[in-house]
This record gives C-alpha cells, structure tokens and sequence, in this order.
DNA sequence: TTGATAGGCAAGTGAGCACTTGCCTATAGT
DNA sequence: ACTATAGGCAAGTGCTCACTTGCCTATCAA
C-alpha cells in the first residue's frame, strides 16, 4: 500500500492519472504528447515511461499489450482505499 | 495540494493519522508514546514534531494550543479532495 | 526564583528518487 | 531483408527528505 503513495507523490504522475481519467487507454507516446500538448510538460519518453511503471507497480495503471503498443489504464482501486482507511469524519449531523 | 501527497508519503506520518482518527486530541508526548506501545516505533521526539508539522501544513492535522500543551486533530478534509480529483470508476452500470 | 514539563529551531548527514544518456529488443510496413 | 516505430534496460547525477544532535523558549508547580 505504501506504493501508491510514494507513486501519488509526484506532480508528473499526478498529471498522467488525470490523463488518463479523461481519456483511457492511451499509449506511451499519446501520453508523452498530450503533457506536452496541455501542461507544456517537457519530460522525456523515458522519464514518463518510468512513471507509468511505478503507477503500474502501485496498481493505480493497468496495461495490456497489442502487437508493439502498450496501451494504459486508469484505476481507481487503490484510491478507494485511501478513504477506506481514514474515512471522512462527519462533524455535522444529517 | 502537493503538500497533502507528500505529507502521506511516509509510514510513520500515515501511522501518526491512524492513530489520531482512533483517539483525536492528543499531545506530542502521547503520540510519542502511543507510536512506541502500539507499534514499536523508537522514533525520536523531534522526528515526531517535525513529522506533525508536514502533516499540518497539508491541512491532514489541526492544531490548538492550551497553555503548554497542543493538542492535535485529524482534519479528513484533503482525503476527501483526492477521490474528489479521481472519482471512483463504475465499471459496472448500477 | 528554581526546577520540571511541553515544545520549537537549526545545522549536518545519509539515503532514496526523478531525470538523463546511451544502447538494446520486438513488432509492423515496404 | 531493411527501415521505422513502440518500448525496455541500466548506469550516473543532482536534489530532496527523514532523522539526528544540540540548544533554546514558554508554561506550570514548589
């Protein structure tokens, strides 16, 4: 679990999941070219490559391989955890 | 906004969390202790101080001094901003 | 006032991370 | 077969962060 958070502390990562969130199923160099595009993110395709592993390690992206593309996929499981583990304190009643 | 994914990158900090949202309102020297009863912890004082300081300048800890004591507060609000961010998806139609 | 309690400030150190650089593998098209 | 495309692997670098160490401030009790 502690891997989703080291992977949801970085700015770049942060930005790819919201990407991905628009628009699944994108490959490595959509996602390359769409930082670029809208956030003037001027990282290299190795560097993004990395991210994608580690928000793959964390289990936050799922990728499925067809032919020499990779295309990636946001999930929302280990978000739903976060909130699992500290709920929202209510201090008003309904 | 950054400073809420920094501040959960860390165990001890994510500890500290755990058990302010079991027993809320406690001092440093209680978290301290707590930390080395219920979890082996043999952090430092400091180390504790610095990481309750992270934790309220994301806004995750509340904190109120009475005379020389300050007591602590979890503050769910950032959590509840995260799943706000990346909404949970619904694979399945209700 | 003196001593004890509760906490804060600041410099120094070691480890982990993001990013680059360079080269390599595999699939698709002609 | 040859070239281009899509992606992977690995070493090196600079920077941030967690933790320690040492000293300082403020409140309470005698």
């Amino acid at each position: 679990m502690a891997d989703v958070f080291k992977a949801l502390d970085d700015g770049t990562r942060r930005l790819i999941l919201d990407e991905l969130a628009v628009r699944d199923g994108q490959t490595l160099f959509e996602i390359c070219s769409t930082l670029v595009m809208r956030h003037g993110l001027g990282s290299t395709r190795q560097a993004i490559s990395q991210h994608l592993a580690v928000l793959e390690d964390a289990g936050l992206v799922v990728t499925e391989r067809r032919g020499r593309s990779k295309f990636h996929y946001f999930n929302s499981g280990p978000i739903a955890a976060i909130t699992q583990r500290w709920p929202p304190t209510r201090k008003d009643a309904p």
